[in-house]
DNA sequence: GTCTATATAAAGATAGAC
DNA sequence: GTCTATCTTTATATAGAC
């Protein structure tokens, strides 16, 4: 049996994912796409003849199922431990290169056909917000968590926290990013509040 | 003396924060902004010789001095209690059309001149990010928040956390934004830990 | 599968009339 | 200040050769 490491099409997906991550969905150019792969931009329309929109489209959906399928698996390999799992979660997260949800949400699908933003916005809710509402909801299951905790709301938020932590410039990083996002584990986790009751 | 409640210029940029704001610099075209006024695209060009490039540098300008002085005034309208300080700041950037400053850094300033776009993002910095770093910095100094606390990080983190709720879609909101807004800062504060020493 | 060539559309920008 | 007209560039997309 032929054991291809990557196929043609998983190439130009690699690279389309790298130039559309980093600069969105309007201002990069199919041109963009091809010069890295030393390819004329028409012969991109060989393997995707929708487009730029069902290239970015196919690009999304294999990134959000990537982010999907790790959190999955950093999440169960950190056993019932609650706050091993939101270190797996984050790690894994700050592993990868940034979706940029908001933007994604709120500029990129804008300009997509509703049925597509909508198929690919699902996915983004049931790969990774509601696994991470799973982590939380657990916590206050067993009793971990405040019987109050809005599991939906931390989820969300833990997803804004990991992202603003990407994005932070490279030469303002002092710690890892890992290190600063099992910080915030922690102030998720046990407040800011040192004297613990201080504040009433 | 003739009072006017709002010069032509600002007119442009109301029209065009709000564009600018929604879909980013490179998918907005001057023709979406002067439609809004009922103008031609052309005319554009006698208030912004320099284009979309001067006009989306001269919005964003003022969105981030907008956002700084709604910020300073709402921080210090809470007086010195730390508690209030982050809510009224949060209350502050809830009531304003989403930033979305992880765009703006990582999509929208690679398109313009750098030395642009290392002048706005020092403004994002000095308005919003030392403020907040300063409300956290001033709870370590009273000693309400502990000693090795990272303000500069909770700046950030701060700021994500409102960023993405105001991303949650309308539909999908419950509570007022404000409600879980004020409960994220519960949180920083006291975090989600139940029996506050349960985890070790 | 990839190329060259080309059609088509859209956007930024300028010139000059009013 | 705003217009119409036009220029130039750039991008998506298609056709057809190899």
């Amino acid at each position: 049996m032929t054991a291809e490491m990557t196929t043609p099409r998983e190439r130009l997906l690699d690279a389309a994912e790298r130039i559309f991550s980093a600069k969105g969905f309007s201002a990069t150019t199919l041109r963009d796409i091809s010069s890295k792969l030393s390819l004329s931009h028409a012969s991109l329309y060989y393997h995707f003849p929708g487009g730029k929109e069902e290239l970015f489209a196919a690009v999304t959906e294999r990134n959000i199922m990537h982010h999907g399928v790790g959190l999955l698996h950093s999440i169960e390999a950190a056993g019932t431990d609650l706050r091993g799992q939101l270190r797996g979660a984050a790690a894994w997260l700050l592993s990868q290169s940034p979706m940029d949800l908001i933007r994604m949400a709120e500029t990129d699908m804008p300009a997509l056909p509703e049925h597509v933003a909508k198929k690919l916005m699902d996915l983004v809710y049931v790969q990774m917000i509601l696994r991470l509402r799973q982590v939380f909801q657990a916590g206050v299951d067993t009793g971990e968590l405040g019987p109050a905790t809005d599991a939906g709301l931390m989820a969300g938020a833990f997803l804004g926290l990991i992202e603003s932590l990407h994005s932070i410039p490279e030469f303002a990083v002092r710690r890892s990013r890992t290190d600063m996002a099992f910080e915030l584990v922690e102030v998720l986790l046990k407040g800011l509040d040192y004297s613990k009751g201080g504040l009433k």
